[in-house]
This record gives C-alpha cells, sequence and structure tokens, in this order.
DNA sequence: TGACTATACCTGTATATACAAGTTAGGATT
DNA sequence: AATCCTAACTTGTATATACAGGTATAGTCA
C-alpha cells in the first residue's frame, strides 16, 4: 500500500544500509539485537518480505546472525581474515595486458616414489603423469610449473598441447575440481629452478604448493616457483 | 494453492539443487540460457516469487548471469581463484596451539619521509606513528611487523601496550576497516630483519605488505617479514 | 530501405497474506 | 515446588498479485 521508492534506490536496499551503518558506527555492538522483522515493517513502513530479504541478506554476508524463534543479532566481527587470491597465471598475465607464452620442458609418464606417493596416498611406484613448464611474460620467465597428475583422473593428459592450455585450464575440466589447498613459502631455489627461471644467484623465489581433490582424491599437485624479483602476488578486500 | 512441500526440503532449494546438477552435469553449459522464472513456475508449480529466489541466490553466488529483460545463463567457469587467508599473527598462532609473544622494537613519531608520504598521500614531514613489534611462536621469532599509522585515525596509538593487543588488532577496533589491500613477495631480508629474525645468512624472507582504507585514506601501512624457513601460509578451498 | 512502434517476454522490486515451527516467559495445574 | 501449557513473539517459507523497466522482434509507416 505504501509508495515503491522515494528516491530511485530499492527499500530493501535502504533497509540494509541503515542496519550497516549503525552496525559500522559502533551504534550496534557485536552480538547485540537488531530490529526484528515486524520491528523494521513499523519503522520503515515497508512490508515483512521486504524486511525479511533485508535482514536475510546481510545473515548470507555474513553481517548478521539470526535465529528463529528468537531474534536477529549482530555478527562478532569477521574473522579478519583477508583473502589472496591464487589465479591460473595465464589468466593473470594476460589481466595484466602481457603475453603469456609456455615453454614445455617435459611431459611424460613417471613412477611415484617418496614423499610423491605419499602425497597421493598411492602406492610407491605406481604410475603419475608428469609435467613441467616455465611460464613467460613478455618473454621472460615468471613460473616453473612442477605438475603432477593422477592418470585415471586425467588419461589423457600426455596428449595435450600445453603450450595452448595450461594444465590448470584442462584439470578443472577433466576433473571437477572439489577442494584446494595452497601453501606459500619463500624458498631458495635449487640450481635447476634458478636456470629455468634466469634468475641471479642470491635470489629468493615464491613457491605455491598446490593440492586439488577431486571425489576424495588428490588429482593433481603442483609445485609453482616464481622468482622473487618479478613475480609477486597481491589482493584487495573490502569486509 | 499447491502443497507446501514434498518432502521437508525448502522449494526454493529444490529448484537451485536441480539448476545446479544440471550445470553440474555439463547438460546446462556456460553461457547456454536456463529456464526462466515463469518457466519454473510452469515445471515446478511453485509461484514466481520461489522461483525468483532460486535464481536469484544462485546470481548471488556466481552461478548465474541474469539480465533484466534478457533471461538467465549459465556463468562462465569461474576464474578459478583460490582464496589465500591473511591473518592476525596471533590469532594464527593461538590457533596452532603455540604461545605468542611480542616484543617491542620501538614506538614512536616520525616524520613521513619519501615513498611513505607518498603512500599515505600525505606531505612530506607530517607526523605519523611508527611501531616495530617482532611476534615469536613458542620464543622463536617468525614475524617482523614494521607498521606506520596516521596518527588523526588513532590518536592514542602511542599509549598501547603492544606486548598484550597486536596493532592490528587495536587497528580494527578504532579505524573501521573499509578496504585491505595485500601483496606477497619472496625478498632477502636486510641486515636488521635478518638480525631481529635470527635468520641465517642466505635464507629469504616472506615480506606480506598490507595497507587498509578508512573513509577514502590509508590508515595503516604495514611490512610484515617472515624467516622463509619457519613460516608459511596456506588456505584451503572448496568451491 | 529505413525508422518508428507495438508487443511479448524477461527480470527487479514490493506488497499483503498465510502457515509452520522454534523460543521464551508467565500462568495454571498438579 | 515442580510440571505442564499457553500466549506472544520470532524467523522461515510460500503464494498471488502488481507494477516498473529492460530487451528483442515483428510489423507498420514514411
Amino acid at each position: 500500500m505504501p509508495d515503491s521508492n522515494t528516491a530511485t534506490q530499492p527499500l530493501y536496499l535502504k533497509v540494509k544500509r541503515h542496519i550497516l551503518s549503525n552496525i559500522g558506527t559502533g551504534k550496534w555492538a557485536a552480538a547485540s539485537r537488531v530490529p526484528s522483522e515486524n520491528d523494521i515493517v513499523k519503522s520503515f513502513g515497508v512490508s515483512r518480505m521486504t524486511a525479511n530479504r533485508a535482514l536475510r541478506e546481510l545473515q548470507d554476508e555474513g553481517i548478521l546472525v539470526r535465529i528463529a524463534g528468537v531474534g536477529t543479532f549482530v555478527a562478532e566481527a569477521q574473522a579478519h581474515a583477508h583473502p589472496l587470491e591464487v589465479r591460473n597465471i595465464a589468466d593473470e598475465i594476460r589481466q595484466r595486458g602481457g603475453t603469456h607464452r609456455a615453454q614445455l620442458i617435459s611431459l611424460e609418464k613417471i613412477r611415484a616414489v617418496g614423499a610423491l606417493a605419499g602425497d597421493f596416498g598411492i602406492a610407491p611406484k605406481s604410475p603419475l603423469f608428469c609435467s613441467v613448464i616455465v611460464h613467460h611474460e613478455n618473454d621472460k620467465p615468471i613460473q616453473l610449473e612442477d605438475r603432477y597428475v593422477l592418470p585415471q583422473l586425467a588419461p589423457d593428459y600426455l596428449r595435450m598441447d600445453f603450450t595452448r592450455t595450461t594444465p590448470h585450464e584442462y584439470l578443472i575440466k577433466a576433473a571437477p575440481l572439489q577442494e584446494a589447498q595452497h601453501v606459500l613459502r619463500a624458498v631458495m631455489p635449487d640450481d635447476r629452478t634458478r636456470r629455468l627461471l634466469q634468475m641471479k644467484r642470491g635470489e629468493p623465489c615464491l613457491l605455491v604448493l598446490r593440492r586439488t581433490w577431486t571425489a576424495g582424491v588428490i588429482a593433481s599437485v603442483a609445485r609453482l616457483h616464481h622468482p622473487g624479483s618479478r613475480y609477486e602476488m597481491s589482493g584487495r578486500f573490502r569486509p
């Protein structure tokens, strides 16, 4: 029955902004109660569905906690975890406006030994596919990718042309990704790594270890070495 | 008019799962069209608001793209960006079951010079608060925190006891965080850094540069050095 | 042929209403 | 005093309806 909107802005957004501003200024502290749907109906003159949408979306965004039968409350302050994106190297380069070139060092079937077999949870000497690729940005090497793949999940891995698509791109199509783990370290490169990345002596590497799971088993393990002087990861974050 | 539900499961979730399953099996490829709200009304026998909620939530989750007047489509495959968390060091240590100790090296007012003034966007020689803290895990140094703070936003910064709370914890309370940027690099430490972190010669550092914004201005800049041999960042990700 | 228009369809938002189910507090009963 | 029950309030879901505004296409008119 009330009008549709007063200033060309959706009503549920007005309600959301009002709540967010009260939380942002500290007027409504963490764990304190916020107006119920019916309170908002009265104070804003909107329908309950509109109030519900505002509160529900704020819950989905982690700002509020709602308990049926009890009420709606300001969520505890965010764990303050800032996401940093770990992305496909080719996309990353293209987005920067650079040109990507992949140099295939080797692509073969190997036998898992030692820690590698343990990583995959397979028997020692089981077959694994292994690719070694150096990724270039504007013809400067910026990533050495040592990748190991479970043959069952990517049977035609050895026939792929990895100068055209990255293993990463191929794998997310071949083996639906369920989970990924990343570990980030600063390390000194070994001789082979330093040579392939054309690094100076004494220059460190940013190392990303990536493991991806499919159907509960590790589908792929990647070791990504980046020259410290030519590569950095960055991310922006808005709470 | 139709019944409420058939199997104790919300109808909008049924619709969502149906769509997700069609996308998951590849039946509906990326960029292909998905049924309109009215199609879903007919095929599922639900109201348009219910169909709308299912499609809208899938859009919010990045699964679908909706264009008013045109239709609803399967979103292009996710950019495959894996978040890596950049967290408060004290929380991180405690969560691992270790004990955290902060060693205050210095806490003073300085004058911004050179790049620092540029970072903050303030005039050279403007005052800045500066704290230098070494964070220990089980009495081993794992982070050197060089932090610069805008005095206006944290007037009592110099009176804080940073052996009890981290600057990070203090700042998120004093200056509501609006945006944060992180840059990650592998670098060789300078002499001071190597000494404070008790590192061996030739050992690299994982360097995190963090800038946080409040009300459009940079509130704080932090340089976080970690010994490569004793520190790593990791994150898990489920799509 | 080119420009305009009417139409059909789509999403976006908003409302009034309804019923289910969880929680809490207070009152009645035993 | 302990227990049960009810009333009031909360969120969660679902519907029918309405209007606004975006987009594309077919058809009309100049």
